[in-house]
DNA sequence: CTAATTGTCAACCATTTGGTTTAATATGTA
DNA sequence: TACATATTAAACCAAATGGTTGACAATTAG
């Protein structure tokens, strides 16, 4: 039993943990670019921003579209709305404890100071 | 030059990116557990759970206490801020220029359609 | 003192990652 | 046709990842 709504997470984390990636992402936010145009400032082969493209495609975050030879290069941003509700997800839990533990803290005046 | 703060998205979404690691912040939501509470739902030896662990501590989402010979771990939501910074940035440009496309199809009626 | 418990460390392993290079495919241009 | 351009594919490589096992250290309990 795998959780499809995990893989998903999974792929989009992964694909932002990289910074070349994100970069890409930045340059499509702005305009749609070409595989060439998105491999300009990078320090490495076309064939490894090729790939790093790949990696956005498979989270869905980048959407390609041929014309003639040239692969134009879409952002979509949609998916991204899971990975942000995930991490507020995290903390909303963690507001909450912070909340109960003030508190508590406000209730017991001594709670927090070391016995004798 | 590297970019300190593109080093801790990094850690930050690679330590959200595997379903084991995501699940342990949802246990740490919830309470401070031990190393072993955090192992007890895995199929995995308590080592690899102690690896996943440490990689959450890199990234500063988990912050660890030694009392006695049990090791409580804490979650620290405050650093996703930036990951959620980093995701609403891409969101926001995104939007933008999904607006201005519907600005422009609404004053040009018939830029979206084939020529003949 | 001797167990048992809690956790890390080091070594190991298969797989994945991020990159390269070289070749191949597809499209446009002279 | 021949050549240049845009991009992928395949083979390869070193390093990192996610897991295991077994030994070790520290703490607590009997």
């Amino acid at each position: 039993m795998v959780n499809i709504e995990a893989v998903e997470l999974d792929g989009i984390f992964y694909a932002l943990a990289d910074p070349t990636r994100r970069q890409i992402l930045k340059m499509l936010g702005e305009q749609t670019r070409s595989i060439t145009e998105l491999a300009e400032p990078f320090r490495m082969t076309l064939a490894a921003v090729s790939k790093h493209i790949k990696v956005l495609e498979r989270a869905k975050l980048v959407k390609r579209t041929k014309q003639g030879r040239v692969h134009q290069c879409e952002l979509d941003a949609a998916p991204l709305a899971k990975a942000e509700e995930c991490i507020r997800f995290y903390q909303d839990f963690w507001n909450e404890r912070l909340d109960a533990l003030a508190l508590y803290l406000e209730r017991e005046p001594n709670a927090g100071k070391k016995r004798k």
